[in-house]
DNA sequence: GAATTAATTGAACGTTCGTTTTATTAGTAG
DNA sequence: CTACTAATAAAACGAACGTTCAATTAATTC
């Protein structure tokens, strides 16, 4: 009825993190009880108000984070070149992989997002049309150079991003297809999609780095 | 106290359907309760249980009618013609012009899985199985006879309906783009993310099609 | 080894939930 | 006009919810 033997703040408040997305991602943050995750993480629901003082303040936590990391991800595979194809190639890869890694943190901050505030949904959607600029800032560079045949920029960004992240619904390590495979025909689906004027320099290597990149 | 006057029962069952739709949508399942359904439709919560036993029967109801439209609009939009171009034209124009529509259903449809038994997922699974199933038929004649350039049957099959379902998250009817367009737009990014081989007879017609169709 | 701090328990709070029961009135059929 | 049925209201049920609080023990500091 107190502090256990070996208990330990951070490992606790990692568990619990841990714990929740994939709680919230199986069952959903309106599903989820607070004791089901105590019961979870092997501890009492009022210790989880050690770590986060509302479960709303633990689901933002999570999709805050999350969108960080994919902010923070990209602007390190964001590629020196200015090439579009090379640039888009880059970010299809790294979209990708980042979201089959976090196939459960990605379920939460999609779905979950009616479930915040007014102002921390703002802050969440701020993070996210960031980085869907990204996308439409390299589609229309390879549009005006004419790499690209593109009819609306938006509306491809838009058809792109849901394209990409819609691996994770149906996308299961270990089976029919690895990482790499699928990244791969990822990679020349969209090619194909915006129109992608292809040349040995600038597009076919970008494919295979991804193959390999993954692949080790 | 008790039956109030002008009371219907078709009547009533129609507004608790409509109301739960767009509650559902909003809210989600799990954050709507039959007291805030009961308010909405402008009647107590013990009312609603004239019409659903539970409220998971109603979810139920909902998703399953759903798909049974879906299935039934594509049965009638589903062209005579056995060229894979014109079928695959037939399918995009039908499944967004559908699902832009039912924005609130298609929402209640995909996010609220989970909170189905599972016997009752299974049928609503089998059903969008059958549909999806339809698609990669199409796919896999139109990449046998050389119309299409295609990797991976499958894999290109949910690409392209998560990118199709997907315009539901940011369509809103009346803003920059009418239907139309946005059917156009995805018509022919489609048909070139299966490297659809075109011809003036099979391709270019469905497309005129899809926009005057829409436009009336 | 005593004092202090960190981590957790167990019990309780008020609220809301889905659902059931009973009573009551509006409409309908003879 | 009476009997019957359909549609609802009002009240209540137990269970579960997020959260708080006081007590208690483990670890750390001096």
């Amino acid at each position: 009825m107190a502090r256990t033997t070996g208990s330990d703040g951070e490992k606790t408040e990692a568990a619990v993190r841990e714990a929740a997305v994939s709680l919230i991602a199986r069952l959903g943050y309106e599903a989820m009880s607070m004791r089901q995750l105590a019961a979870e993480v092997g501890v009492q629901a009022a210790a989880l108000y050690r770590y986060f003082p509302t479960k709303e303040d633990l689901l933002f936590t999570l999709m805050r984070e999350h969108m960080e990391g994919l902010l923070k991800a990209w602007d390190t595979a964001r590629p020196a070149s200015d090439d579009a194809v090379v640039r888009l190639a880059a970010y299809v890869e790294n979209h990708i992989v980042f979201h089959i890694e976090r196939r459960h943190a990605t379920h939460v901050s999609n779905m979950e997002l009616r479930s915040l505030s007014h102002e921390r949904l703002t802050q969440i959607l701020k993070m996210r049309t960031a980085y869907e600029k990204e996308l439409r800032a390299i589609l229309r560079d390879g549009a005006e150079l004419g790499r690209f045949q593109i009819d609306d920029i938006g509306l491809t960004a838009m058809a792109l991003i849901q394209m990409m992240t819609g691996v994770i619904v149906w996308f299961r390590p270990g089976e029919r297809l690895s990482v790499a495979e699928v990244t791969s025909t990822y990679l020349s689906m969209t090619m194909r999609l915006v129109g992608a004027k292809i040349d040995a320099y600038s597009a076919a290597r970008p494919v295979e780095r991804a193959k390999d990149a993954v692949a080790l």
